[in-house]
DNA sequence: TGTTAGCACTCCATAACTTTGACTGCTAGC
DNA sequence: GCTAGCAGTCAAAGTTATGGAGTGCTAACA
């Protein structure tokens, strides 16, 4: 069966002078490589997807690939496997964009359906679902809150003396805690949010950020008791912003359903830096700008992820950059079905976003 | 050297008529197993442990012991490993209670003095406390929250017609989300939420579940406008109450750092077994009513745990079940070391526990 | 009766070797 | 330019030796 139809001819060639046949192979070879994980073959090839063409003429074909460096042996009278380049040409010239059935399509849904007041929960559960939707492991790096863009401050006391913050986004509720001078009443606490929210209301976290000084200060001649609130508040102003740029991880133990990782010196070395947060959040800072990005193999930096793929979205509203969305698994990933996988939650996140963005307006106008 | 000292003769002997030259020689095996996962030998105990006693004699001991089931040999010229049996006599005879050193006591409680207000936060960051103090996978099971005293209910009302529930408990806040049918004002979010602080204040969630029918029928009658609120805060309510028994699960990766697990096939069924929520609940639902309590090896009903032990500690307050903490591991696992994080970290929260409850009293008074 | 030295026995772990089979590269013919 | 067929190659699996660690047993000793 030929699954490669040839629509883009003019691009590929831009590449290097590759015939479509050879492309055709290319495709067949990764396509099966990425399902079966056993070297391609002359064999297996003709067997399996392009009948027309003989074994012997199929090993001529693919000992030219070899040349060109989109494949290699293991070793003589082995078959062969797709290299870096070739995924690359594979993922960026070849591969239906979207691989992403219906079926899982209406399970993003649902998950995402039943939508959750806090932006830490609405992480976790968007990595679950990536996680579930691939088979790999998921990863998402919240980039900080200064993009978010604010809808409404609360500040609600508790009983021991402390008190919540808690800043509506159109994304989710981000929440902090900080303790209350004594004299503090609930009343104060509610002018405090109403004020707050008035000042702050569809400007984002870094401008209340960098204002909220003189802004308070205005505020603290006006009323009398914000002083009680004043310095703890932006303490924890302060701590939220800066500090908290979140990383959650779902189902690293996935990665070890994948025969590239049946030996566990190299599964180890992956798992060490799923581990480690502050090695992950620079791998997922790599990549493009693009909506999704794609680092194959070879393509990444630390030594020990050569072995592996990473695949992330840039979930960004009003073109800032809010989230990195990704998976990370073996070179022989299935890119389609990640690539789709990711971009249909991204667009149903935006969705959801713009439900929420709709709504204020209508009360705003009652 | 000898670790062990001679405390309590009378109770083992209640075990059987084993000398109380053998208890010495299986705990030295028992603690050096633990530490080494190789097996015993006559010449490393007298090497080792035992030093007037000669690698003979040694060797008929520990023949005795095997026979009484405490050691049992992998095959022929092979050392000896300890049984079930072993593990069992050394948790409730031999060990040490706690060796859990002050360097780990403070690591655990400058990470469980950085409060944070929401129960699934405290939870999460428990079972990180535990992973990284055991170096095992820690796993917390919340069971329900029926057994929290309330101190306090807040309805706070989103910008999209929805509204936050959240409920201060003496461990954290619980939090739902609900709809608000259009007029419902601020103004009611705030007095149904001192209605209900009054109504149910000091009484757990079971009762609040199981009266607020009767209790919000009432306050329809004195509030008009608390219609708005009513159906849909209950559906709140019971969904909070009745599904979501929180589980959380820290370190998962850590069981391959373990010698029995360098075959992936068999750590591959503990890591399904810990991806499978429900299977890992009724694991943790296992086990006595102790204070911390232990199940070795065999011991597990779980045909694919019988490799593992699992430890948990049982948090209550006033006698009721809250969580179940806990880590699960190989059976050669260092009982006495997780033993005594276990019971620290209860106690600190027990700790916690006190210090929100001495506070609202003082608001009370005032 | 309990302890101990010494020796024979056992059996795993490791390495060296052999066999098998899958696949390629090449050559010659179409 | 394509293809059949055959020789060559090499890993994977199976087989056979070798070494060494550890026990069990026996006989002597305190």
């Amino acid at each position: 069966m030929l699954r490669f139809d040839c629509t883009k001819k003019g691009d590929r060639l831009e590449y290097e002078n590759i015939s479509e046949r050879k492309l055709q192979i290319l495709y067949s070879a990764v396509e099966d490589y990425i399902q079966f994980a056993t070297p391609i073959t002359s064999g297996s090839v003709h067997e399996k997807y392009i009948q027309d063409i003989s074994p012997a003429t199929l090993r001529n074909e693919l000992s030219a690939l070899e040349a060109m460096g989109y494949l290699k042996q293991l070793h003589t009278s082995s078959g062969r496997v797709p290299t870096t380049k070739a995924y690359r040409l594979y993922v960026n010239e070849l591969m239906k964009s979207t691989k992403f059935g219906k079926k899982e399509l209406e399970t993003v849904r649902d998950l995402l359906s039943k939508r959750t007041a806090y932006l830490t929960d609405v992480i976790s559960q968007v990595a679950g679902v990536i996680s579930q939707a691939t088979n790999y492991p998921a990863v998402v790096v919240l980039n900080g809150y200064d993009n978010l863009p604010i809808e409404s401050i609360k500040i609600i006391p508790l009983i021991d003396k402390s008190a919540l913050l808690l800043i509506g986004t159109k994304n989710g509720i981000v929440n902090g805690q900080f303790n209350l001078s004594s004299g503090v009443t609930e009343e104060v606490c509610v002018d405090a949010s109403n004020l707050l929210t008035k000042k702050f209301y569809g400007k984002t976290i870094k401008y209340m950020r960098d204002n909220i000084q003189t802004e308070l200060v205005d505020a603290k001649n006006e009323i009398d008791s914000f002083s009680g609130l004043y310095n703890n508040l932006i303490d924890c102003l302060s701590n939220l912003i800066s500090g908290q740029s979140h990383i959650i991880k779902v189902g690293e133990t996935k990665l070890l359903n994948n025969p590239e990782y049946t030996d566990l010196k190299d599964a180890k070395k992956v798992l060490d830096i799923l581990e480690d947060d502050n090695e992950l959040k620079q791998v997922f800072e790599n990549g493009d700008e693009n909506e999704i990005s794609f680092t194959i193999g070879r393509e990444n930096n630390s030594e020990d992820l050569k072995s592996c793929s990473v695949v992330k979205a840039n979930y960004k509203i009003g073109g800032k950059q809010i989230a990195s969305i990704g998976v990370i698994g073996p070179e022989r990933m299935d890119y389609s079905n990640v690539a789709g996988a990711l971009k249909v939650i991204v667009s149903e996140l935006n969705k959801l976003n713009l439900l929420t963005k709709t709504n204020p307006e209508g009360d705003e106008q009652n």
